[in-house]
DNA sequence: CAGCGTTGCTGACATTTGTCATGGGGAGGA
DNA sequence: TCCTCCCCATGACAAATGTCAGCAACGCTG
């Protein structure tokens, strides 16, 4: 009896190749293929997979809340995140969503049938690496309403444009700022945004 | 006569994946795996490829210099961009780069291996939607200098900082970063810096 | 050669941004 | 209940940013 996957990826080309890669394998079989975080759960329902593989960047629904929301429906679902960027605060939130596995796509392609296996079979598979630095880099320091404005700075936005975006008086904005810009140790609104995209916090 | 495939990608999954796939068809054969721009026509030389498929985003030379680079040695490898971002200014330099091809990771796996067999052939290939973009956005508005600046200020740094790391003074990069404003049409540093990577002009 | 655009610099100015002190209100824990 | 933390707000201040005018040098082109 094989293994019944489920593949979330936004990039059409990178989902049917790692479809094609992970045929080529006896024990897996890829059941379902959906490009967008929001088909997730429909098609788990439907096609009844042993494991979902998901991507962390995708429109809609991103594949951390895809995940939460495939352990919420179909917990006998495992799931595998599989993401381009080895952000640490993914990681977290990837785990506390419910994942048993993380894997970067800088991994031989090798590895990533093995991986597969290893959550079927009830193990977590986190990067050692990775998992390090998101010890290292905790949890955000971030209050939610900091994060809001950092997360409203990211285009480049005026002070004047975020306030009337969230409502919020101009000098409320600068202090939300001011204290992100302290808490990341950056010198300014542009690093800031920088410094906690790296670290998964918005 | 099989075609020989060249396959240069810095997500070694990615990679193994689209290996997989283009291994599937019988008239494709991937002879070489590289996982950086440098690596490219060094391999080249050593498997002989009829076509090579270059990402974009690769640590020390990027896909385009890569394919510019190949195209110089050896002139008979024709070569297919394939990316992740559609961006404009990609697709213009590719194509001056000498490229035949260009593909985002959006389209269908199917798609690409008839891509490889039209570039093979002689023929171009390119995305219709992103042709038409490209020709919209038009070449780059920003003088070197001005480019330079911009690049730059991508992290955030202040003027004072670029200042420093191009030896310019500090009033001049301001003209220079006023100018990459003006042009842009955007309202401040951060969203010019936006734009103008949106555009594939840094 | 004259005109043009790019580069580089200066100085001056208005605006924006970042910081700080201060205060009120609400939620949650000791 | 008191204390703490977060949220929202105001006002004031220093620093950084963006704009503008003007000047000089260089290379290219008609």
């Amino acid at each position: 009896m094989s293994i019944r996957l489920l593949l979330a990826d936004d990039q059409a080309l990178v989902r049917g190749a790692l479809s094609a890669l992970l045929n080529l394998e006896p024990d897996l079989e890829v059941v379902a293929e959906v490009g967008a975080g929001d088909e997730v759960v429909e098609a788990a329902r439907r096609t009844q997979p042993d494991v979902a593989l998901l991507d962390v960047e995708m429109p809609g629904m991103d594949g951390i809340a895809a995940a939460a929301a495939l352990r919420a429906e179909l917990p006998g679902v495992r799931v595998l995140i599989v993401t381009t960027f080895g952000r640490p605060g993914f990681l977290r939130r990837a785990l506390q969503a419910g994942a048993s596995g993380f894997v970067v796509k800088d991994t031989p392609a090798a590895a990533l049938a093995d991986a597969v296996r290893r959550v079927h079979a009830g193990l977590r598979v986190v990067d050692p690496v990775l998992a390090a630095d998101s010890l290292v880099a905790g949890e955000s320091p971030l209050t939610a309403r900091e994060t809001d404005v950092l997360r409203a700075a990211k285009d480049g936005a005026a002070v004047a444009t975020i306030a009337q975006r969230l409502f919020l008086s101009e000098g409320t904005v600068r202090n939300h700022l001011s204290a992100a810009i302290g808490k990341t140790g950056a010198a300014n609104r542009a690093e800031a945004v920088l410094i906690a995209t790296d670290n998964g916090w918005l």
